[in-house]
DNA sequence: TGGGTGACGTAACTTTGTTACGTGATCACG
DNA sequence: CGTGATCACGTAACAAAGTTACGTCACCCA
């Protein structure tokens, strides 16, 4: 019942975003009762944050394999395919959408997991050791373009957007 | 009253954050009854809507100097520095903080107009017209640090943090 | 001076997160 | 095989949230 709680509480949320993302809609969708919520994540904060790791999880499988070639370029666009993809969960993670949802340490470190595997992929392509600012500065300008789409500031989703991140992205590397 | 109405939203985001930012707590803070922000404002997310404008304004105060005088890099310390000092607004501004709000056209609309003068300051400081992207660069990156310090992700308001971000600036510049 | 208009508060309604409690199935043990 | 305990789960209630219907009081113009 757990599995099917998250599986729910995504549905839910990329179906109607987050504001509709309450104990009654999700228990609906998982055909249970209110219940359920509270005895496996201890209430709705626990159920989001299950959402917040899964999403890094998401993450991984969608930009690792760039990562592992080296490709610096290729992961950046697999990052802001993600994101697109995602929005409401994007948002779960990274813009507080949740009222009273603070990613518990555990939670953060799974996502400093994800970081840690980017470090890795920026010194495999740079062939060198003090890879970790340089990493830093690729997520934060990436997830900067991306949270500024999503924002609402400038184009969203448009061959126009995506231009400008590409020439964002050719001139990190 | 409406002015009254602003000022107490923003002193209980400010005190208690935006999940404490209800109803009941902004017109109990204005001294006034619920009834108040529905014939001003229309509903919560009308008053959330003047937070978002007001957020803006009180950063063209902040940034504005800085940018007139096209010194980019004091501008980037002072969007860090009004991020960091007004966090939830911030984060009403940027994220998705507060549930069904979604920024008007018009509020967009004032949202351009502080980036129309950060592209201003960019031309100014880079002597050249084609400043749109460089400045878009510049505010993505800026604000893909700033985020990721709110965020949780890497260390918040510390001087490694801040360390980290002299870095970006001069790396930027 | 009287009637109307508008600002404002009171109190209710709906929905949300949460929890107390009951029930039925399952499992250990004589 | 029977019995008692434990555990999963649903029902139904409660508190707090956004919202609105309605009454009231002050003010203003003829």
């Amino acid at each position: 019942m757990r599995d099917e709680l998250v599986r729910a509480a995504l549905a839910v949320l990329r179906r109607e975003g987050a504001a509709a993302l309450t104990v009654r809609n999700i228990t609906t969708e998982a055909g249970c009762s209110t219940t359920g919520i509270y005895t496996y994540f201890g209430g709705k904060s626990g159920l989001v944050e299950a959402i917040f790791v899964e999403g890094f999880e998401g993450f991984d499988e969608s930009v690792g394999p760039a990562l592992a070639a080296g490709d610096l370029t290729a992961a950046g666009r697999a990052y802001r395919r993600w994101a697109l993809d995602h929005p409401t969960q994007y948002m779960v993670m990274f813009g507080r959408a949740v009222p009273d949802f603070e990613p518990s340490p555990a939670a953060l470190e799974r996502a400093a997991a994800s970081f840690a595997g980017l470090t890795e992929g920026v010194a495999r392509a740079l062939q060198r050791d003090d890879a970790e600012d340089h990493a830093y500065h690729l997520f934060a300008t990436v997830h900067g373009y991306v949270m500024l789409e999503m924002s609402g500031m400038g184009p969203h989703d448009t061959p126009e957007a995506e231009a400008r991140y590409e020439r964002a992205l050719r001139a990190l590397a």
